[in-house]
DNA sequence: AAGCGCCGCAACCGCCATCTG
DNA sequence: GCAGATGGCGGTTGCGGCGCT
């Protein structure tokens, strides 16, 4: 590659992992648990920088991985999440429970851009899209790593939450998802992170509109990148044109499906994308928190 | 069957944010 | 305030598989 490796120390495997490494690994995580990446190679008898392990793990070793297959429901999602968000895979994959940022990533370069520019499109990459200010830091000063690691957990109390609701379906997803490390939703309750931007929660998605309707928006003027400004880009997100809503999903995704509709907030083109849940409040807890996140959104924009 | 080129994906790298001492 | 450690993210690379000639 002609790169120097990310560790300086030599001896250390690389390229592509053996069963055996795989099994070293997870059976280490398991037991531990994630975190201390750098030191986990060597107690796990790994010869494996720990860079390389945290992303075989996140990758592919975490539990509820789902591997290929990405539907058109989650293809139509990835592009209009792309069309608000940017490049920020971490924060798109939030939205897909089970895939990973990598995953995405990879798919939107190979097969998502090849489709949208035969189609005629070119989405751009948002590069020059503001990015959203980082989480600023922690206003107890003890919060520290703690406050991170609750920033991971929001999102798995969030799946935990979704999965307790209904059942544990989303293919071991989101909810499968369960960084053994990770403080427990219960913590997450008490001790809220105060960060300003809200990770999105992993949800799984019925597409409210028709394939066309998701590339024509993106061509339509979700691409312009070039302006950038706030408002501008706050009506290109919000001049996709919903269509009827599709039937919900069988099995898996049979609790999920669109509420909201372009009553009041268009986030991702006229209807919250939320889980269906069973308990109302529920519902409407997610809707604020959907509201705040695309409101963040369009103040960072 | 062999050679070649293309494509997809896993993995790597650099950079940045944050925490800790 | 500073430096080192750690974790995370996005961009990029290179290998292997596959199809075409």
């Amino acid at each position: 590659m002609g790169r120097s490796p990310c560790c300086s120390k030599v001896g250390l495997r690389r390229g592509p992992w053996s069963t055996k490494e795989d099994t070293l690994l997870s059976n280490y995580i398991q037991q531990h648990g994630e975190g201390q990446w750098r030191s986990l190679p060597k107690k796990a008898g790994l010869l494996r920088c720990g860079k390389s392990c945290r992303l075989r793990w996140m990758n592919y070793l975490r539990p509820g991985i789902k591997r290929g297959n990405i539907s058109e429901d989650e293809e139509d999602l990835i592009v209009r999440l792309h069309g608000l968000l940017g490049n920020r895979w971490s924060l798109i994959a939030g939205r897909l429970p089970g895939r990973t940022d990598n995953e995405i990533k990879n798919y939107w370069n190979t097969h998502l851009l090849k489709k949208l520019k035969s189609a005629g499109i070119n989405p751009k990459p948002h590069k020059d899209l503001p990015k959203p200010p980082k989480v600023k830091k922690s206003e107890g000063g003890a919060a520290g790593k703690k406050q991170r690691k609750q920033k991971k957990a929001v999102v798995a109390a969030d799946n935990e939450k979704i999965s307790n609701q209904d059942g544990s379906k989303l293919g071991g997803g989101g909810g499968g998802e369960e960084p053994p490390a990770s403080k427990s939703s219960e913590e997450q309750v008490n001790n809220p992170p105060k960060t300003k931007v809200y990770l999105p929660k992993p949800i799984r998605v019925s597409s409210v509109f028709s394939r066309t309707s998701s590339y024509d928006s993106l061509a339509s003027g979700t691409s312009s990148s070039d302006g950038g400004e706030a408002a501008e880009k706050a009506v290109e997100v919000v001049s996709y044109v919903p269509v009827e809503w599709p039937p919900l999903f069988e099995l898996e995704d049979t609790n999920y499906g669109v509420c909201g509709g372009g009553e009041e907030d268009d986030f991702l083109g006229g209807g919250y994308i939320l889980p269906v849940l069973h308990q109302s409040d529920s519902i409407s807890s997610d809707v604020n928190m959907l509201e705040k996140v695309y409101d963040e959104y369009l103040q960072l924009l």
